[in-house]
DNA sequence: GCGACAG
DNA sequence: ATCTTGTCGC
């Protein structure tokens, strides 16, 4: 199914300034029986927010390294279809063309929506990269395979870097550029961020 | 057979 | 992802 869905990524450079960028992130239960699904809008001008959704569900699919966007796509799909702003960009927690078949959940929920969508990853699922340099901005490329597949990103200096890297419809700088201005202050982007408080607050 | 392995 | 324990820094 990945392979098929991976021939409908399209790689263009992607919106210049875009006026709005949803973060998405989702959180279980401890038993793993339930989970929330947070879809927040910001606007990128002063990172206020513009729109929420949140839903409640349960996992779709077991955590499998590859296969994890069959596990929170259902439920972030739904969320999504709640929102009221049509947001410009996603940015997932997670992969997009940093995965073993190039087509992580950024590249899915890209695919899906149509909508330009880049994943900003904690750690890595695949490649390797010379180490990033200290000061925040400096980026290593992350490299599967022969191919560059992603960045590994310093967003604030003297913080472990975060993995950037596309799914659909925008280009692996812009993705980048965008990273750091949504971190000003610490290491993730204010979209995860936001996303993740979100969803936190509805399963508990 | 052994190590790696998004969240 | 979530939980636990401990340390460092503002």
């Amino acid at each position: 199914m990945q392979d098929e869905l991976r021939s409908r990524v399209i790689d263009e450079p992607g919106p210049e300034a875009p006026a709005t960028v949803a973060g998405l992130d989702v959180a279980y239960s401890p038993d793993d029986t339930r989970l929330a699904a947070a879809v927040v809008v910001l606007n990128t001008a002063d990172l206020s927010i513009a729109d929420t959704a949140v839903v409640r569900g349960v996992p779709a699919f077991p955590y499998v390294p590859g296969l994890f966007a069959f596990r929170e796509v259902p439920a972030l799909m739904d969320a999504l279809e709640r929102l009221t702003v049509r947001p410009e960009v996603l940015i997932c927690d997670g992969h997009g063309l940093a995965h073993p078949r190039r087509f992580g959940l950024a590249a899915h929920l890209g695919v899906l929506t149509d909508l330009p969508s880049f994943g900003v990853g904690k750690t890595r699922l695949v490649g390797d990269w010379e180490p990033v340099g200290e000061p925040r901005g400096a980026r290593s490329a992350l490299i599967d395979g022969g191919e560059t597949i992603g960045a590994v990103l310093r967003t604030q200096s003297g913080v472990k870097p975060v993995f950037v890297s596309t799914g659909h419809r925008i280009g692996l700088d812009r993705a980048c550029e965008l990273t750091l201005r949504l971190a000003p202050r610490y290491r993730l982007p204010e979209t995860t961020r936001a996303a993740d408080r979100a969803c936190r607050d509805l399963l508990s």
